[in-house]
DNA sequence: AAATTCTCCTGAAGGC
DNA sequence: TGCCTTCAGGAGAATT
């Protein structure tokens, strides 16, 4: 599922063919995502060029002088850049045609969104309450701290809650929660700045290897046609219950956090 | 305000 | 073989 770093490298996988470019037609054959696909987006979006890209969060912003393109993909979404008249698919919801090449989205569960809007798309209600980039100088361990405060959550849910951070879902919380020795339920308010250290230290590296991972796929993306594959980054906890910590053996254990599987190792992450 | 629950959707996997 | 049930999960909306 596209998590902030599968994001990120869908990013920087288009923007050497799109950046500067225009839109010619936008074909649309399912309009129902997780909202309606605006109908404004087929007429404004068209001919315009698109002088930048940019993610937030788990968004992808695509501006232009008339308006930004507001991008996500869900759980199952997915874009591919193609040769222009390619066949599509059952789950083949939007095309954008450019001169040379199509860019489709394929989304099988439909989580996915396509918005548009005419303002600044940071003041969009979908993007101006969220927090910090966790990639970005300001996501700190006295920001955690702060925020943490008279927080009875526990540290997992807290680390998901994108007005906290973006881009933490549920593999990555689970990762780097291992990597910091936190156990998932640990109440956020009873961490230590000492704590948050580590587990910001953690969150930053387990996404940047999930970038540099996913930079050794982007070849594939860029020359050949089709999707960037998703990561075989190495795991340690994440779909491992019942199989050994790789750090000390123990049988690591699965539980349920708000209807979210997670998987920790009880001795490495005891509370 | 903060925490919890519900909801969207469909493919994969498991049970019988 | 095939039908039925369960699960997975990002994140906004509704509810407590």
């Amino acid at each position: 599922m596209p998590e902030l770093p599968e994001v990120e490298t869908i990013l920087r996988g288009i923007v050497p063919r799109v950046k500067n470019q225009c839109i010619r037609r936008i074909i649309i054959r399912q309009k129902s995502l997780r909202w309606v696909i605006p109908s404004a987006i087929t007429e404004e979006f068209i001919n315009q060029p698109i002088y930048d890209l940019k993610r937030r969060g788990k968004y992808l912003l695509l501006f232009t002088q008339k308006g930004t393109a507001i991008l996500h993909f869900g759980m199952s979404g997915s874009l591919s850049l193609l040769p222009k008249q390619t066949p599509p698919n059952k789950h083949d919801h939007f095309d954008f045609i450019f001169d040379d090449f199509c860019l489709r989205f394929t989304d099988p569960r439909r989580f996915g969104a396509l918005l548009w809007t005419r303002d600044d798309p940071m003041g969009h209600p979908l993007l101006a309450h969220l927090g910090k980039e966790p990639l970005e100088p300001g996501f700190t361990a006295a920001y955690l701290y702060k925020c943490a405060k008279n927080r009875k959550i526990g540290i997992k849910q807290f680390i998901m809650n994108s007005t906290i951070v973006v881009g933490v879902g549920n593999i990555y919380a689970a990762e780097a929660l291992f990597l910091a020795k936190i156990n998932p339920l640990k109440p956020s308010q009873a961490l230590d700045l000492t704590h948050f250290e580590q587990l910001v230290v953690s969150i930053k590296k387990v996404l940047k290897a999930a970038i540099k991972q996913g930079g050794t796929t982007l070849r594939d993306f860029l020359n050949s046609a089709g999707k960037p594959g998703y990561f075989k980054l190495k795991l340690n906890v994440y779909g491992r219950e019942g199989l050994a910590c790789n750090q000390c053996g123990t049988c690591l254990k699965k539980i349920v956090i708000q209807n979210r599987s997670t998987v920790y190792c009880p001795y490495c992450q005891a509370l």
